[in-house]
DNA sequence: AGAAGGTGTTGATTATTCTAAACGGTATCC
DNA sequence: GGATACCGTTTAGAATAATCAACACCTTCT
């Protein structure tokens, strides 16, 4: 009806939807366009809501991204907010005076992955009682060096080297060394 | 390109959809037309896959139903399937010769819900130990009367009645009368 | 500085979709 | 039997979207 579809949300959503599609694959419009085969002129006006694109078209151009149509309208943009945090944001999780666990991501919501930021100072030790929990853990040493202990095996890992093991298996982290120690961590599913 | 988009697999999928979900609402492609502010003619050519929509078209006639962009891509129309069943197909789930349980549903998919026709004959009982499990539980008798006991209550439920609780709480179901009993129940998540 | 190669955006034309109004078919009512 | 009231389908023309080619802008290179 009008010339200017202001009040129309969703051909604007459509188009932003598009946008942010495109960019969080890292295409740009020319290649976009060019996979999809059609026009980069085409996107650019789609993305500016300036057209409601057919069914078909939106469906050419996702098929150059790859995505489906149901994937397209289903994805939550939302739930992949709050993608960066900052180090002064990580949730610290009290454990020991010489060791600090920061959490990425926030603490209350349900998450399939937990991600730890792990300072070791020096002397510091989860404890001769191995920890056990389920599912599974890895981690690679940022800084200084820490001694590992999974089971029966036992290393001193240095920057760069890391451990994944099923933490089950019971393990212990140590470091009787006089440098501090940082580690980043995951485990899955979160066990804190 | 073609006159006849016989290659495009999606408009016609696109169309197909349309005319299920307008059907599943009952609505005839006037009536769906009228209320999305379109023209039947419209909506006419989608279902026939001679057109592909644009967004904002199909939004429009989606929002007559009503229904959302994402929900109409998502849905899966073959897991609507089997939606009735007759009462000779109920699976009969072997549990005492006085008693018998004739679940709707394949045995094997995976549910959120269950629900079972159930007859107790005259002196049936689901047994002195008490039923436990998890999930809750509903149903209605239908016929005859039924003695449920639920916790430290009891009641001799007569046609209409109905009971609702949560599984974990001790249950049994009994039919001291001499009249057969038909109860209606449904539990979830299924625990057959 | 200027050329080259990238980005996204914009008119004029072509292609497609949507509307409006008709058509044929079927069931119901009187 | 004919009028009425639905249904879905179809066609000509108005409205919208896509293409093609140019445009303005920004980096990078020489």
């Amino acid at each position: 009806m009008d010339a200017e579809p202001l009040g129309v949300p969703e051909e604007a959503a459509v188009g932003a939807r598009l946008k942010r599609m495109r960019q969080v694959f890292g295409l740009t419009q020319r290649e976009l366009a060019r996979r999809a085969g059609v026009t980069n002129g085409a996107i650019s006006l789609i993305e500016q809501g300036r057209v409601s694109p057919s069914i078909s078209s939106l469906k050419k151009i996702l098929d150059g991204i790859p995505m489906s149509l149901a994937e397209f309208f289903t994805i939550d943009l939302a739930a992949s907010e709050d993608v960066f945090f900052r180090a002064d944001d990580l949730t610290e999780i009290a454990f020991e005076a010489r060791i600090s666990f920061r959490m990425v991501g926030h603490p209350l919501k349900e998450r399939a992955l937990q991600m730890l930021h792990e300072t070791y100072r020096s002397g510091a030790d989860t404890g001769e009682a191995m920890l056990r929990h389920d599912g599974e853990e890895a981690g690679i040493v940022v800084r200084g060096r820490l001694l590992v202990t999974v089971g029966d095996q036992e290393q001193a890992l240095g920057a760069g080297d890391a451990y994944y093991f099923k933490s089950r298996i019971p393990h212990r982290f140590r470091n009787p060394f006089d440098e501090l120690c940082e580690v980043i961590s995951a485990n899955s599913p979160p066990s804190f």
